[in-house]
DNA sequence: TAGATTGTTAATCGATTAACAATC
DNA sequence: TAGATTGTTAATCGATTAACAATC
């Protein structure tokens, strides 16, 4: 788990998946699985599962396999979900308000420090426990509590500006919910993008074309 | 435009992008585009970009370029964005209410024709005009509306019993924003999923192994 | 020990990039 | 016409799959 290699995009995409998978054979009470038997679970190829388990590590026993509590465990050292990064949330609509209520930051290395909106409607309400504040207050929140990753929930246009001063304030990272291209600004930062509309527009093209059997994920 | 080959996942999954550049491009005025101007826009390389319209056809002329509105147009037609299909939404909580409120459905090629939840707490709401149904109202309805596509903004364990209804009810399309496998027991479904929290633990993956400088997006 | 299954190397497959002739 | 840029074929690169020796 030190000084590992370039792991690739493709293998990183799939760990959140097998530590889901991992949760749920331990919850079930199945203390140990082969890549053969997870392979048939997750539909992957045996040789694929072992091939990215051993990007991070020889995880298993030849003749025994994999137990499924100690790589589950290794699982979420590797996704960092031990280690919790401060995260504020940007906008307080409609979708944020169900990102920052549904997703249970704590269990994803995250905790959930600030949420700022502009609109005085917003005022004393909470999520979460964690009070909505207006933006005059962004600046100084940050500086006293040094937030490292912001969820950007805003519209469109008032993302660019937005990022440029978090920025500025001291953020790297970014769980981008909008169609503003950070990394064409900023490839220093660390970025994941949720796309909604072009996940909707990738399934329209699956119903369309590929008629029925389409097998894409998005 | 009619019996292409076979389109590669990648290739789909970069076209919702496309056509998003193509309109904002067109927004701001811009009558034509070569594939090294767009390369640079979009941080691809022109080649890919030339090999992924070519998949669809010849809609460039040697010397000059790509005409902006008719490629955005064209564009439109292979995601089937011109032809609407009937969706209901399944599920009216939090995130449902984002989803519903937020998407621009007409516009990327679907029609929110019913909303289903059971809470007593939603009779008499509308959500973009569409009121929400309690779930007893689901089979007439889908008798008599024949909806294709189904959005699957339901709790964890809900989801497979329901995706069972809808099968026999006769949809065939899912957005699926649970953890549910639906191609898993149904191969033939047309699924697009949306990961909220796979994403997350890939930006914790990112923010806490490559620190600065991952360019993985998710 | 014999059987099972890993870790890992080699082979295959597919996607991206480069090159260039065709042509506007 | 000369210059630019496509469409398309060939070369490269990377990811997936297969195979098998190591070993529990």
């Amino acid at each position: 788990m030190k000084d590992r290699k370039e792991i690739s995009a493709s293998v990183i995409a799939r760990l959140p998946r097998y530590y889901r998978f991992l949760c749920e054979l331990q919850e079930a009470g199945t203390v140990r699985i082969s890549s053969g038997e997870l392979s048939l679970r997750m539909g992957l190829t045996a040789s694929q599962i072992r091939q990215d388990f051993n990007c991070f590590g020889g995880f298993g026993q030849q003749g025994y396999g994999y137990n499924v509590e100690q790589l589950k465990n290794e699982m979420a050292v590797i996704l960092g979900l031990d280690d919790l990064t401060s995260a504020i949330m940007l906008g307080a609509g409609n979708l944020g308000r169900a990102v920052a209520s549904q997703m249970h930051f704590e269990e994803m290395g995250f905790s959930l420090t600030g949420i700022f909106d502009p609109d005085p409607a917003y005022r004393g309400m909470k999520l979460k426990g964690v009070p909505i504040r207006p933006l005059a207050e962004l600046s100084d929140f940050c500086m006293k509590n040094r937030p490292r990753m912001a969820i950007l929930c805003v519209p469109q246009d008032k993302a660019p500006a937005l990022v440029d001063d978090l920025i500025l304030l001291g953020l790297d990272s970014f769980w981008n919910f909008s169609h503003y291209d950070i990394h064409g600004k900023y490839p220093q930062a660390n970025v994941a993008n949720v796309h909604l509309s072009d996940s909707l527009m990738t399934l329209s093209y699956i119903i369309k074309n590929n008629g029925n059997g389409g097998k894409t994920n998005a």
